[in-house]
DNA sequence: TTTTATTATCGTAATATTGCAATATTACGA
DNA sequence: TCGTAATATTGCAATATTACGATAATAAAA
């Protein structure tokens, strides 16, 4: 199979796991993490600075992107990302209140 | 390929990675509500709860478990599951961390 | 010891993810 | 307009994940 079965769940577990899923790979975290390090967003020095190809960082953030979590804007050729701090922080809310709930019902 | 390259990352990358992944899949956060919710822990409980086969769920207990956040006690036949929360409270703030650096260093 | 209930593991099929080379697209400058 | 730099997309190949039936393993009860 292979294919995760989302109907079954409540909307809420379902939007903890795809939150989940961008940071579920180590260059997703990483590219977070330099962009947000960087004074003013980066571009393709991502590529350099993590090691991977530009076609791998270019789907990378694709997915970051889809999920709402960056702001990119054109400086000439270059795109320069930046991250939507208030959806990182939605993400951030929503994780913690799954993990505050969690913990208190708890046996 | 579709092998992540973790040794190009920080160990801390990596972690916040590997916490992320366990709460990628919807089933996985489903049954860590269950556990929570239920008094005194659940055990098979957990296949009708859920909708999914007796083997999956297994085997995303394993996983669940595999990151050191399950305490399991055999009561009789039974196997209770239980969360350990100590873990669950070191990932929460491992993550939370991240969230904390990452939005602080933005532009 | 045999049966029964519960959980774990194995094998396998279907799908998803990751990574990259090659190629397209985009936007600027000459 | 053409060339060039930067980014996106496409098309694979390799591997991982998800799900389940079948089968084992485990522990209590008959």
């Amino acid at each position: 199979m292979g294919v995760s079965k989302f109907s079954i769940h409540t909307e809420n577990i379902n939007q903890i796991a795809s939150i989940a899923k961008v940071f579920a790979h180590p260059a997703r975290v990483a590219i977070l993490k330099h962009i947000s390090e960087q004074e003013g967003c980066i571009c393709n020095d991502l590529v350099e600075e993590i090691g991977l190809s530009q076609a791998t960082i270019s789907q990378h953030l694709s997915v970051i992107d889809g999920a709402g979590l960056l702001q990119g804007t054109y400086e000439g050729k270059k795109k320069c990302y930046c991250l939507n701090i208030e959806r990182f922080e939605e993400f951030q809310n929503l994780l913690n209140s799954f993990f505050l709930t969690t913990k208190s019902n708890c046996c």
